[in-house]
DNA sequence: AGGGTTAGTTATCGTTTGATTAACAATGAA
DNA sequence: TTCATTGTTAATCAAACGATAACTAACCCT
């Protein structure tokens, strides 16, 4: 009955000849089709979070409603295979091995993570994806933080402790005060991010400068925290 | 607001028998249930986003789904009253003088300003519903930053540069990059909150400390990089 | 060429959702 | 008691939404 949205693509269908090149139906093959519908629904799942709804997602594919689920046998399905696609795939294994890499300067090792990370990390899909999943409550975002905590910041304070000259982890272990201190400096970076893609506010474009610069100011601040930890740690005066 | 709760199952369960006891209908002046509904409406939004349903909000209150359109001609002006009442209330005009106190010294000045901050603005409902408003596109968001940035961290930059022994920001400019070294402080403790309220991880719970500790951190390393920063200025190898 | 496999479309179903209306019930103050 | 105000019940509308079945056409193989 009500023929509006249907008209339209009729027309591109039936007005056309047969005897013209009436083929705007593109056939790929199974897996190169879920492939765009994947970078895609990231695209659009990222913009307008994951209320976003299939007829959107067809309509900027090109293609209509009904063949996402010939892919994907629900919406739920698909969000699910988008966390996937984001969040698993930009991990890079060789950054743990970085970051304990003690043949490397500490400042000059952190100032290369992070540019990296950042040159992952950083984009728009990343960004508003992760957090659109955190404000869903989805555990996928725990799991990730706690691969920044044991892999990076642990690691990082480890460290810092050396540096200040402290007693290593396994003999005094951290504490909830240090691994504060080293969620600063990547709380503080990732900002940037959340500035620039949750909040639209312009920030700089070299941002390897930043990095270079903040995680140089990091250290600076660590190290003399720390000393001034161990001062305190040194005089027995409080708690048994 | 004490008993909305009990209220609402027994609307549940006298809904279904209008014999049973006559259902507590609370007869409320319109301002008070104005406010009710926007506290209400603020939780609501907070947890689910503002796709959440009107019906559902109107559960939760414990009222008919129409009445919420007798209060509010709209779901969308009720979200934007949600706005008006998150973000405009709770940022308090005396922080303004407090960091630019010069009685006080800087580091006793930002610990003191960043619990208070900590105090007024880490709430579930603060940091969730900024959140999604800045991913909505809301531009509440850039306003309010660009008062935290012009209030807060710039009136910082000014103060390193004097304690680094710099020209002042009225002779030599801020460049962005000192700027951004004040977003690191502001973001990685506001990162904290975004750990807590987005992502449900635990934090520690001696805010105040932290907070003290992060802001020496920070301090101590600004301090450095400035002068740093001040030597390689100093070095005149391109300027006229 | 033709038959079968399968990518893609059309048409539609059943719900949900924001929004609105009309009629009625309870409350409280004059 | 009267009567304006607050709130409910019930019903409805139109649009939006996820999902399905049945049909159509492109491609491959022998």
């Amino acid at each position: 009955m009500p023929d509006t949205k249907a008209g339209k693509t009729n027309d591109l269908a039936t007005a056309t000849k047969k005897t013209a090149k009436k083929s705007p139906r593109k056939r790929l093959d199974r897996g190169e089709r879920e492939k765009l519908i994947v970078e895609e629904a990231i695209r659009f799942f990222a913009e307008v979070g994951f209320e976003g709804q299939t007829r959107e997602l067809a309509k900027r594919l090109g293609v209509t409603q009904p063949l996402l689920y010939r892919y994907f046998p629900s919406k739920e399905d698909l969000v699910e295979r988008v966390y996937q696609e984001v969040f698993v795939r930009r991990w890079q294994p060789h950054w743990e091995e970085l970051v304990v890499d003690t043949s490397i300067p500490l400042k000059e090792r952190l100032t290369r993570f992070y540019c990296e990370y950042v040159d992952a990390i950083f984009t728009y899909e990343w960004v508003r994806i992760f957090m659109f999943a955190g404000l869903k409550g989805v555990n996928i975002n725990r799991r990730y933080l706690t691969i920044i905590q044991d892999k990076l910041l642990i690691p990082l304070c480890t460290e810092l402790r050396a540096m200040a000259g402290l007693p290593s982890p396994d003999d005094l272990p951290l504490t909830a005060r240090e691994i504060e201190m080293a969620w600063l400096l990547h709380g503080g970076i990732y900002y940037i991010a959340i500035r620039k893609f949750v909040y639209s506010l312009p920030i700089p474009e070299d941002l390897d400068a930043i990095i270079a610069q903040e995680v140089e100011t990091f250290l600076n601040g660590a190290t003399s925290s720390m000393k001034a930890f161990y001062n305190n740690a040194k005089t027995p005066d409080k708690r048994k």
